[in-house]
DNA sequence: TTGCGTGCAAAGGTTTTGCATGGCA
DNA sequence: TGCCATGCAAAACCTTTGCACGCAA
């Protein structure tokens, strides 16, 4: 049976994580707000906090990229849970987040004809953004 | 206008690849093999090969959990018609290739409808197989 | 009072980079 | 010859851990 401490520190989080529901932030992200607030708190406790939160369910944790850092997202207990996609543009690095129901289809199509349990957690798409691919079709030319 | 040397490190590294296609090697395992056959690459070298050969999409880089390393894989080019996709199974790593006119679809969908030029090469989906899936399931119970 | 949480610093691991040397074309 | 590739070591990077202290319950 173990307790959970309602520390200062991990309102704090909760409450800017929060307020980002929909964003992706990095650990460095979350130091660096309360840094500059000052009312600084350690990257160790970050991260403990967020390992926390993830096991309670209300942060998820998405692996962009390794290498770089893990992100974090604050998930609504309340909302009815819809799966969330991540883009990655290769070019110019940017992340971007999805929902659609067509992704959805796309794991019931994998679940159903090709026996496979898509994670969307893990899963993310690579390719060219809007900008980038408008670029390299300039470039072309 | 680069040119790809054809260098000795190069070869080794590319056969040692193509003699485990199907299996994920890690760039440790990399170098420990080729330390344990009295011919040693250096570690950079092999990162940077790797990234090389990723580019010219004879290798695919999986991440499968972060804090641990990335795993390579040699990929056939001649096995790579026109949209191969791949599943990586987050539980026992294997690999699965996909064609499958749906996922023709989703690249259309994502380019139509949120403006994202999907790279098939650098994508994988990352969930569970068949396998996995029912072992979990069962294990659960 | 109990024991979990915090902060700092140091360690841990993988990957990248700087620079001089080596080797392919 | 020109340029790319290599190797070594050091740096960079994110994340985890040890330990003493602080603080919620």
């Amino acid at each position: 049976m173990k307790s959970v401490y309602n520390t200062h520190q991990r309102q704090e989080l909760l409450s800017y994580l929060q307020g980002r529901a929909g964003e992706h932030v990095t650990a460095a992200d979350i130091c660096a707000y309360f840094k500059s607030c000052g009312k600084p708190i350690g990257t160790a406790t970050v991260y403990r906090q967020l390992d926390k939160l993830i096991e309670e369910h209300l942060v998820n944790k998405y692996i962009i990229d390794e290498g770089s850092c893990a992100c974090f997202e604050y998930v609504d207990p309340e909302a009815h849970h819809t799966s969330c996609f991540h883009c990655k543009c290769t070019c110019c690095g940017r992340l971007i987040h999805l929902e659609c129901d067509e992704l959805e289809m796309l794991q019931k199509h994998l679940s159903a004809h090709h026996h496979f349990q898509l994670d969307p957690y893990r899963t993310v798409f690579y390719g060219l953004c809007e900008d980038c691919a408008l670029q390299q079709e300039e470039a072309s030319n």
